[in-house]
DNA sequence: CTCCTTGCAAAGCCTTTGCACGCTG
DNA sequence: CAGCGTGCAAAGGCTTTGCAAGGAG
């Protein structure tokens, strides 16, 4: 995947050092599907060497984000969720019941958004936000379940 | 306002005890204009007496989350807000700038959750959600601030 | 009288911070 | 060589927990 190259390379350009820590905390984000938790990108870097601290992931991260390279979610329930922009604008809609994360298209980012300006007059940033509620799969077996129970 | 009656009847109902502590905690969060954080709510009960804890608000606060009496919502910025479920569906739109929370109606929390519905059948939790952005205050603040700037 | 609730303080979780050393450029 | 970036460990904010005493029913 080039793309974790784009980043290293901006990164560059804008003056910061390139250190094997941000390379691979870096490839790491820009390998994962769209969101990824401080901690299993840790994880995820971890795997690969011992010369890695928390802290340096922490920091990395806020950097990407100030820099406009990746951004942070917060779900529902605490949890922080980060994604590079290649993503896109979408919204995040987490399964209250399996915690999956599903992605809600650019369509429905760009309707929300002008109703919330029209409306209130406020300018949303929706580039990753989140919405609990109860994925498809949860919600049949949730029925299912009720359905067992009652007859 | 009855309302914190309701909730201090129907805890009984459920066969709960009701103490000093829980009825000051309950009237704190039923009197708020929909939204508090714990600690604010903490603040109003002392304010009547000294004896109530953090701990205790907490734990009432479950109790309520928990029996559906009240909701939580996690704002972006790790705060955290309880309201009683009196106030119905609302989204709060969250000002970056200021800080401020203010309510969207009921109508867009119906029209995003039909949205969500009918394309990726997910359920949202639409209750007591919250989005970021700027408040048409802080937007016309800061374009102002970009002409002066500018000129 | 029973045992649910409380207060207290300590622990817990996740994230941030200060400092000296090491490495990038 | 200059100074940014790192690891380490401790601190930080908010929330939860264990335990014994107190009060509701």
């Amino acid at each position: 995947m080039p793309h974790c190259h784009t980043i290293i390379q901006t990164l560059h350009n804008l003056g910061f050092r390139m250190t094997p820590q941000r390379e691979m905390i870096i490839e790491a984000i820009a390998h994962a599907e769209g969101h990824i938790t401080a901690e299993e990108i840790y994880d995820l870097v971890k795997e690969r060497t011992r010369a890695v601290n928390v802290a340096t992931v922490y920091r990395t991260l806020d950097l990407l984000v100030e820099k406009g390279l990746a951004s942070r979610a917060d779900l529902w329930d605490g949890r922080v969720v980060y994604a590079t922009s290649q993503h896109g604008s979408h919204i995040h809609l987490v399964c209250r019941q399996c915690g999956d994360i599903f992605n809600a298209d650019h369509m429905l980012v760009e309707s929300l958004g002008d109703l919330l300006q029209t409306n209130y007059g406020f300018s949303a940033d929706l580039q990753h936000f989140s919405i609990i509620g109860l994925c498809a799969h949860c919600r049949a077996e949730q029925e299912q379940g009720s359905i067992n129970k009652g007859g």
